[in-house]
DNA sequence: TATGAATGAGTCTTCATTCAT
DNA sequence: CATGAATGAAGACTCATTCAT
């Protein structure tokens, strides 16, 4: 019952002290590089363990068990990192015309994710498809306030006529979604067998902000359908 | 003495097809139902079995192991169902403008999903996204044509101004699938959590198509930058 | 889910099938026989597993976990063994006085004990005192009412003047198992130190039957008090 | 550098006793707490810790290990409080004769457990029944002469006539703890199921008491066998 | 063709124990 | 004197896989 309230400092004596990272931090690290790779269900601790170079009983001792484990990374990487995201996006002004939402969200995403590379593949596959060891805990903390204020101010432009009337400004979020993390997700893959080569996170961002811009009728070609 | 070597097609011979499902058929489709759920490192034979309604040792039988149970999976389920997206595509005449190749693209991954609703969660997981069970697999018998012949038409059609120059087409089909795939893959997400009870699969290609077509400047407004 | 519905003839090859045990019954029997030497508590799988001259896994095999192990020796064989002890003592007739009856409860726990030396330690230890893994479910399946009908019927023939009025009919019962089972159970230790070559089996049920009886007043000796 | 040899009765000097409990002495108390509600087996250091209020490593650092704790709870608690009972048995005369002998046993356990309520089910359960962790210990230091000398002086009694000649001397002594002893230590299952309410111990003691006094004949009426 | 039985290897978890502070 | 950190060994339990039938 009386279990260690988290262990401060445990660093060991043979180890670099590596920053400012405690062990605990480490092991958080450690799991967050495991997840990354492989699904959080299919991830052993003993993997972890092995990733931080310690034993996996050390693991126990720090987290008590995988889902406690998992509540902790959620709680102090994932959110953390995601309040990032909306800040990012409300930087602008409250009345910020629809593009301007929309790039602020693109640059925040491409952000977040430089500064933490390991966000695109646990987002996709723990939160958003289906059976996602994090979905829970995401949809109860961060999700729904997000999108839904995004999709509010969107609807108010379009109301304005500032926003084509076949685009659902709901369903935005996740076409914006599906327009950024998504790829960055998927960026081995795609990597693999585009010639790619000069394809660099700027890049990608301005295609996307190109596409999300004028979508593909050239703008200077006659809308056709 | 010896087991017999793999069994293949293990059809009885006097006995129609019954609705084109024997047991390796029933299994695979359980596999399916299953890899739709969870992620296939960290679903069990014994899961599947359960699924299927049969002896985990069944599943042995017929497929030896599960590296193998996959590989069968993926040659006999899911490149299949590819091949017919290839075609929906490949379907308008070869000079189709982009904004049809696009438009034909979309509503193609949404009538292969429409008919192969586990689609979209298995792709993103193990296909798309880092550390996928069936990335290798696909990457090496599917992928390169498709994406890279789209590439092509829609460079050529970028060439002739037909196509915003800010926009790469060999990230088209990256922006594709994070449009089409993704969404569909994340629904039961986004349905949660969006007032979303009236988007039917309609409404969401529309959607896509529209956003796809002119972006979110507003085609009456001037655009602004 | 579905657990293979309790694997029946499951005898090795290689071993002798002595007698009508199947390998479930030699579980049990090996589980039993450590049961009868250590607490079940402190009684791991591997134990038993080691007793029956199988793999911790093949215990799992057959009982899925501990709790369900324990379960099931109750209702197999404790359960059955004290059904026995029921019949001997109902044996006399229902109008038997108290003496005859107490010398049925005696002379039956000494034959139940015969027949199942593990009996008395398991019982003494799981059951009777504090903290036994067994309380819970003997308390529930046979305790209440053999207790209850000696006392009633001790307590009719106290009515009678057939029993001393200090004697209290509820407490008899207990006492009885004091006299028989708990003595029983100590045997390997008070052989010990007690010049006890010569107490066999008849001759402690002898002295039981004697202090019952009389108690300690020497029936020609005035009694004293 | 090198620990400190186990720390011996670490009572500040100067200091009074202060209700006789330092830490050690504490540590006793919580062990012998946990072990009155499990087997010795099967409690584990942590749980004693936790009974105490104080981490695991402290119990380590007074007692080193766990057979060295059973040991110095045997030593410092179980033999003190058996020394009680022979007091109290060999307080009547050296000539007492059997029945006042048998009478100053009963009161002597009641006695004893009244003061010591976790008495019972650890004797009963670590001492006497097979597997005891303290059987050893106990035998090795208490039992052969408190027995004995009873044995004895029950044998010279039945000499004289004093006894039944059907009651083994040598058994009395088990007879009588498992009149006494057992009967308290099973005393939790009992009243569950016995309309015990009024039962007290004075109760409980006149019960024995008359059960060894006269036995089940009634004195009245003419014996049967 | 199909399966119940059996197991080795591995997973999560607990525990007694050590040690530096 | 006391404890937090750390771990090896062991416990319960799972799983893919084998094999005789």
């Amino acid at each position: 019952m009386k279990r260690p309230a988290r262990p401060r400092k445990p660093r060991r004596p043979g180890r670099p002290a590596e920053g400012a990272h405690d062990l605990r931090e480490h092991l958080l690290d450690a799991a967050l590089a495991c997840f990354a790779r492989a699904s959080i269900a299919s991830t052993t601790l003993a993997a972890i363990a092995r990733e931080a170079g310690v034993t996996p009983a050390l693991v126990h001792y720090y987290f008590d068990d995988k889902p406690t484990l998992v509540q902790a990374l959620a709680q102090e990487r994932l959110l953390p990192a995601m309040a990032g995201l909306r800040g990012a996006i409300a930087a602008g002004d409250p009345d910020a015309d629809a593009a301007t939402l929309v790039r602020g969200f693109v640059r925040g995403v491409h952000a977040l994710v430089a500064a933490h590379p390991w966000l695109p593949s646990i987002w996709v596959r723990e939160v958003l498809t289906e059976g996602g060891a994090l979905r829970e805990l995401m949809v109860s903390q961060v999700a729904p306030s997000l999108p839904r204020a995004m999709a509010a101010r969107l609807a108010a432009a379009q109301a304005k006529g500032r926003l084509p009337p076949g685009v659902d400004p709901r369903l935005m979020v996740v076409s914006l979604i599906g327009l950024t993390l998504f790829p960055l997700a998927a960026q081995s893959l795609w990597r693999q067998f585009l010639d790619a080569d000069d394809i660099d996170d700027v890049h990608l961002q301005n295609h996307t902000l190109a596409l999300l811009g004028h979508g593909l009728e050239s703008p200077d070609a006659p809308a056709r359908r």
